[in-house]
DNA sequence: AGATAGGGGCGCCAG
DNA sequence: GCCCCTATCT
């Protein structure tokens, strides 16, 4: 197949010009993956590099698999051997190998953000500070803004008369130097810890420079600070560096992306060469005319003008709700609607909104209407509770001198170890410079009861046999026994709770996603499953061959596309979100510009005219940005309520009368296939293939459903953890 | 030691 | 509405 076919004479030129910088402005949907693909395999195919001198950088896991893909297609396995990947995965790849260089060990923890503040507040109860009334999550947060802007700990000067800023110049450098102590990196590490090693190591930074013959990073706009650098240093022998972006999509500013980054390219890398792509092939022409009526308002962008080849299409629906029950009614009935006329499929919609607490209601009314659906987002599986707590066993295994890991798991299960002797472990360790897990060697040294001393030295057993069987069997074979051993099942079994089920259940999901990960990957390792699951982003484990109306944040979608598009939640102080007043609503707008660029062919935006905020019902005006969308583009809606009245799931939720309540409470991260699973449907998982059910225990997405199946034979698996056929 | 209940306080968006 | 902290009880 020839490289150049099928692209557009701008996309052909982009991918032909291969020798120095070069900036794409990529308008949405105007192919700038196409660009990529075709551009990575025209580059090994014309000049003779082997595969692993590329470097090209996306945004998200998802993505960076998606284009591995695509590039296979024309050059095969080579394919493999191209370093796709997201900043941070790149990043944490090469820290395993080189961050001894920088006084690190190699199997350093990756902390997010909950190990992060557990870590700030183990600083705080250390060093007895006062915090006035400042939470430990700004502080962290001011840390994170600090690391974001390059403001080293010895550099960053408080304001005097703001707490958080005397607290943050106290901690921050107490922080980072705990961060090493214990052998671990946070996420914005993972960035900075790079450019400290090229730094100090001008001969590794050679090394890498020589290896990346050909850097390409898309969604440039997004960049901050640290990845610029990166992005610099790396490519400033071969100079070979491509970026893709739109000014217009920048929307993570917040977390220290500058836009200036895409903007001044041409004058940070002279000899710049821009190609601009303007032809949109995903929407209709009145959706284009709406997002570009929109991001014309924003003063700070470059000029550009997107057009659409395809015909007008259908008027952009504008729903007036009463409140936000009736919005996702409206939403539900509107999707049945299209479903009926349009011949549609639940996994051609996409619910938009700019907070996640917007999805509980939207989830509660689309369930109850039968309407498959998949939040993406929320609460995420590798963080809740259970899971946390099994990961933090194989950390500390991994790296014992992970105090937070340690101080997570001391007592869970609960073995006697309580507040008053975890105190005098600590103090020991700090007296003694020791990690905590080291401490438990001299427990016969301090000052506390035989009852005490044996849990801790018993503790210290449980984890030495588990270290000493560790290099004798495979890690899925380690991680079975681990969790078999540790008794988390009876644990949680024993908690009795409504989500003692759940829990249960995701234990063994757990297990199928270690199952997986060694089926997938050449050398399993514990490292390297840490380092996985650390890296996860909630766009990363959607399933999107799944049937569902997908719902998730303005941000979540970026770079995605679906037939029809719902913007919810088109008030004003939640869309533009209400923050400081005096700031423009220039990242707001652009969000909305993401927003509706994601949409093909329809497009509904809702509002609601009373909200919940905080437990009171508010009123809410419509947001401004409605008004900027020209008038002739829009229709009101007209949908009737077809659908199981919102107002009645309400009540019955909150009244004691006589309509039952269903018994399954609604899980609030995951909601699958509606179809009730009965025996001798078939099924499939997503690790153990194929098989057919042959009991059924409890009801919906949560019932417990044995299954017999081909390969793996008889397990019993949570209805939602499986797609049933039929 | 550890579970549980009650009260204060307030935020988004995410690797 | 929910999370986190603290007080209180077993």
């Amino acid at each position: 197949m020839n490289l150049l076919d099928g692209l557009n004479d701008v996309q052909r030129s982009a991918v032909e010009f291969l020798k120095g910088p070069t900036l794409i402005f990529a308008g949405a949907g105007s192919g700038k993956t196409r660009v990529l693909t075709h551009k990575i395999a025209y580059i090994i195919e014309k000049q003779f590099v082997y595969p692993r001198n590329i470097l090209a950088v996306t945004f998200t896991n998802k993505a960076a698999r998606e284009l591995k893909e695509r590039v296979k297609k024309f050059i095969g396995h080579r394919a493999g051997q191209v370093n796709i990947g997201t900043f941070h995965s790149i990043c944490a790849r090469l820290l395993r190998m080189e961050i001894e260089h920088i006084g690190y060990d190699k199997n350093f923890s990756i902390y997010d953000a909950a190990d992060q503040q557990a870590l700030i507040k183990s600083i705080i109860r250390d060093n007895n500070i006062d915090l006035e009334g400042v939470k430990p999550n700004s502080i962290k947060g001011k840390i994170s803004y600090l690391k974001n802007e390059m403001i080293e700990p010895k550099d960053f000067k408080a304001r005097k008369f703001v707490p958080l800023d005397r607290l943050t110049e106290y901690i921050y450098p107490l922080y980072q130097a705990a961060l090493k102590r214990v052998g671990a990196v946070d996420f914005d590490d993972l960035l900075l810890l790079p450019l400290i090693l090229f730094k100090e190591h001008p001969k590794i930074l050679r090394k890498y420079q020589q290896i990346f013959k050909y850097i390409l990073v898309d969604e440039y706009q997004d960049t901050n600070i640290p990845q610029f650098q990166l992005v610099s240093m790396l490519s400033d022998l071969h100079k070979n560096i491509c970026v893709v972006g739109d000014d217009d999509q920048s929307i993570y500013s917040w977390r220290g992306a500058k836009v200036e980054n895409i903007l001044k390219f041409d004058k940070t890398f002279p000899n710049c060469r821009v190609f601009k792509l303007e032809q949109n092939y995903r929407s209709t022409k009145n959706i284009l005319a709406a997002a570009s009526a929109i991001v014309k308002n924003n003063e700070n962008r470059a000029e550009k003008t997107l057009w659409a080849d395809k015909e007008k299409g259908e008027l952009i629906t504008q729903i007036e709700a009463s409140d936000e029950w009736d919005e996702s009614g409206r939403m539900a009935s509107s999707i049945l609607n299209e479903i009926r006329q349009n011949k549609r499929n639940f996994k051609d919609f996409a619910i938009l909104y700019r907070t996640n607490a917007q999805s509980r209601i939207l989830e509660q009314v689309l369930t109850r209407n039968r309407i498959p659906n998949v939040i993406i987002g929320g609460v995420r599986f590798y963080e809740r509770k259970e899971i946390k707590d099994i990961l933090a066993y194989f950390r500390l295994l991994a790296n014992n001198r992970d105090n937070v890991a340690f101080q997570r798991i001391i007592n869970t299960p609960t073995r006697g170890i309580g507040k008053v002797t975890l105190d005098k472990l600590i103090e020991y360790a700090n007296l003694n410079d020791f990690s905590y897990y080291e401490t438990l060697n001299y427990v016969d040294e301090m000052k506390m009861s035989a009852r005490a001393k044996n849990a801790l030295t018993g503790f210290r057993n449980l984890i030495k046999q588990f270290q000493d069987i560790r290099s004798t069997i495979t890690f899925e074979e380690w991680a079975n026994i681990v969790i078999d051993r540790l008794g988390m099942r009876k644990y949680f079994k024993e908690d009795g709770g409504e989500e003692s089920d759940q829990r249960l259940a995701n234990i063994d999901e757990l297990l199928n996603s270690i199952a997986d990960y060694c089926s997938k990957v050449e050398e399993p390792t514990l490292e390297g499953y840490l380092e996985e699951v650390a890296l996860i982003t909630d766009i990363d484990s959607w399933d999107d061959k799944k049937n569902a109306v997908s719902m998730m944040t303005f941000h979540s979608a970026k770079g995605l596309e679906f037939p029809v598009v719902f913007l919810c939640g088109m008030n004003k102080g939640l869309f533009p979100i209400q923050r400081d007043p005096e700031e423009s609503n220039e990242e707001e707008r652009r969000l909305f510009y993401v927003g509706l660029t994601r949409a093909m062919e329809k497009i509904f935006l809702s509002s609601a005219e009373t909200r919940n905020f905080r437990g009171e019902n508010l009123r809410y005006e419509i947001s401004p940005f409605m008004k900027e969308i020209p008038f002739e583009l829009l229709e009101k809606g007209k949908t009737k309520e077809r659908v199981i009245s919102p107002s009645r799931i309400r009540k019955s939720s909150q009244t004691f009368n006589s309509s039952p309540e269903p018994t399954t409470k609604l899980d609030k991260s995951v909601s699958d296939s509606v179809v009730d699973a009965m025996p001798g449907m078939m099924v499939s998982h997503k690790i153990f293939g194929a098989g057919k059910i042959i009991n059924v225990a409890g009801f919906g997405k949560n019932a417990k459903l044995t299954i017999m199946f081909r390969d793996s034979g008889k397990k019993t698996i949570i209805a939602k953890y499986v797609k049933i056929k039929s």
